[in-house]
DNA sequence: TATGAATGAGCCTTCATTCAT
DNA sequence: TATGAATGAAGGCTCATTCAT
C-alpha cells in the first residue's frame, strides 16, 4: 500500500528530492502536497499515482534517505588501515553525510519521532551504523578502546559528528582537514583506552 | 501583547504544562490549540484570554522554559572544587536537566528555528550556558584542558550530554552513578589536555 | 425583554451614544459588544444589565435616536410665515439633522432593514416626517405646489435633503447661506406649482 | 490575485448573483461564505478555488456590478433629441438600473465604504455618470438648465431618481409612464432655468 | 448592580483527498 | 497516466453570552 507504481522512477525521485529540501529549507510540517507537488513539477493529484497518502509519501521518502545514507557509508573503510585511521574514515564520512546530505539528514531528524512515521519505517529505523559497531568491537578486543559497552562509545561519537558538522554549517569553524582532525582528535581521546 | 491576563496562573501553569507534554510526546507541529486546551482542562477559546494568539502561547511557554532552565542551572557549581569535579557538576546538571526536565527540553528544541519563535523569544535564546564557557576558559588556562577552540570543547561535552540522555531515556544504559561516571569520563578524555 | 432596568440613564445614554458614534465611524457591523462597551466606559457583561441581547441593544438605540429625530424636528414651524418660508424652515431642520446628529442618521440608515431590526422598530420607522405633509396638503390647497400625490413631493425633498446634506459633509460645496439657498431652490421649484 | 481561475463561468456568475441577492436581503455585512456557497450551490472550500479570500469575493461582484451598470447605461442617448428628452432618457435607464439590477444596487451602496472595498475597486468606483454631466454641461450652456454648479443639478436628479424607485419598489405608487412622467417633471422642473 | 473570566457556536481559511476527464 | 477542479473535515480565531463573585 505505501508505494504504488514505481513507473516513471524520474518523477518518483524528483518528488523525493523536493520534500526533502523543503524539509530543510521549511520544516517537515506545515509542508503541503500543494507546495512538494509544485516543486517536484508535477500536478498535485498525481502524487496520488505514486502514494496512497501523505503519509506514505513521508515514508516512502525516509525509506530513500536511510537507503542513501547507507549507500553512503557503503564504501567500506580500509580493514588493513590502523584502527584509529578507519575510525577517522568513518568519522569523516558521517560529517560528509551530513553536511553533503544536509537535506535528507534533515528531512529524517524532523521525520524520526513523528507522528508520520509509520511501524514499518520505525523498525527500519532501528539498523543502520553498522560500520561503526564493528570498528568499536575490534578495537576493545585490541585493547585500543576503552572497555565500557558500546552504546557509550557510539555515543560519544554520534554526539561528536553531530555537533561537529552543526558547527561547520552554522560557520562557527571552517570545513578544513586542520579542524576535522582537531575535532576528530578530541572524539578519538574520548574513545580509546 | 504576548501574554495578556496572567490572572489565574494555575491555569496557565496547566497549559504551559500540557504544552510541553504534548511537545515531547506527539510533536510540537501538528499540535492544536484544541488538544492542548483540553489536555489543560479548559475551553479553547479560553486560551485567548491568556494569549493573543497560538504563536504567542509557544513564545511565552518557550520563555517559562528558559527561565526554569536558568533557575535549574542556577546553584553554582563549587568553585572550589577540582576542575574535573566542576566539570562533572555541569555535566551531571545537564544530563539532569535533560531527563527531569524532558519535557520542556523537547519543546524548546524542536521550537527553536521554528516559524512560530518572534524576535523576543530569539534574542532570550541567545544567552545562557555560561557557566560552561567560564570552566572551559580557566581549564585551557591551568593547561588541564586541550588548547582548541572553545566550540570544539563545548561540542563535544553538549553531544555528550545529549546522547548519554538519550541512551538513559531509551533505557539502553540504567541511570546509575557508575553509567554517568564512566559516560562523563569518555567527554572529560576528549577535553581534557 | 426590550429594555430591562433603566435605572442608571447616564450609562444608558452612554452606551446609545458611543453605539451611534462607533457605528458612524467604522460601520455598524462588525461593531463588537466588547467596543461598546469600552467607548461607554463600562464593562461588557453590565450590557446585559441594560439590555437582553444585542439586538434589543441596537433596537433600543434605534428607538432612541428615532425619538431625537422626532424633538428635533420639534419646534414647530411659523404657521403664520408664507408656505415657502415655512418649507424652507423644515428643509433647513432636515439638512440641519442630517449634520448635527449625523452619527444617529448614520446609524439609523444602516439599521434600518438590517437582520437586526425587530418588528417593533419596522413598525416604529412607519410613522414621521409629520410636519412636511401638513405643509404640502396646506400647499396643495392654496395651488401653491403641484396637485400630484404626496409620495412625488416628498421624495423629491427626501432625496434633495439627502443628497445636499452628502455634498456638504464631502466638502464637495460649503454649507452657507447661499449655498442652501441654491440647493433649496431647485428643490422648491420641483415641488411648486 | 483578485479573482483566480475563471475557468468555469457557470459557477462564478452563480456566486456573483447569490452574492447580491443575499445581499440585498439579508444585508452584505453578516453575510457568511456558507451562505453564499450554499445559495450558489457550492462547496463552501470551492469558493477557494475562485477567490482569494471573501475580500477578493465582494471586490469582483462589485467590479462585475459596476460593469454591468456601464453595460446597461451603455447604449447612449439620442444626442439629436432635445434636451429635456434626453435628460429623461437618462433618468429613466437609471430607474430601470435600479429597478432591474436591484440586487446588485443593494450590494454596490452597502459595498462602497465599507472596509471590504479595496484599492481597485475604489478606483474603479470613481469613474461612472458621464451621460448625466454632459446634458448638464450642455443645458446650461443653453440656457436651458439653471446657472448653479453642477453638483446642484446631479444632486437633486440622483435624489430624485433613488427616491422614486424607492417608491415603486416599496409599491407606494406604481411604475406607469404616467408616475415615471409625473416624477420626472418635478425632477426638471427643479433643474431647469 | 457591576464585572472579569470562561466558553460554545460559528466564521474564515487551509489542505489532504477524491472526482471527472 | 496525469491533472484541474471540487470538497469535507478540521484548525485558528472571534464574539455574544453566561457564570461567579
Amino acid at each position: 500500500m505505501e508505494i504504488m507504481k514505481p513507473k516513471d522512477e524520474k518523477k518518483l525521485d524528483a518528488v523525493v528530492a523536493a520534500t526533502c529540501r523543503l524539509a530543510a529549507e521549511r520544516g517537515l510540517f506545515g509542508l503541503t502536497l500543494t507546495e512538494i507537488a509544485k516543486a517536484a513539477g508535477i500536478g498535485t493529484s498525481t502524487l496520488y499515482v505514486y502514494f496512497a497518502d501523505k503519509e506514505a509519501l513521508f515514508n516512502e521518502v525516509f525509506r530513500r534517505a536511510k537507503h542513501e545514507a547507507v549507500d553512503f557509508y557503503g564504501s567500506d573503510v580500509d580493514p588493513t588501515a590502523p584502527l584509529k585511521a578507519q575510525a577517522r574514515q568513518v568519522w569523516n564520512k558521517m560529517i560528509d553525510h551530513r553536511l553533503q546530505r544536509y537535506d535528507q539528514v534533515s528531512f529524517m531528524e524532523q521525520f524520526v519521532g513523528s507522528s508520520f512515521m509509520n511501524e514499518e519505517s520505525r523498525s527500519y529505523s532501528a539498523r543502520i551504523s553498522g560500520g561503526l559497531t564493528q570498528i568499536f568491537i575490534e578495537g576493545q578486543e585490541a585493547e585500543i578502546l576503552k572497555a565500557v559497552p558500546v552504546p557509550f562509545l557510539a555515543s560519544l561519537v554520534v554526539g561528536s559528528v553531530r555537533e561537529t558538522a552543526r558547527l561547520i554549517r552554522a560557520q562557527s569553524i571552517l570545513d578544513t582537514e586542520e579542524s576535522r582532525t582537531t575535532a576528530f582528535q578530541l572524539c578519538w581521546d574520548g574513545i580509546r583506552a
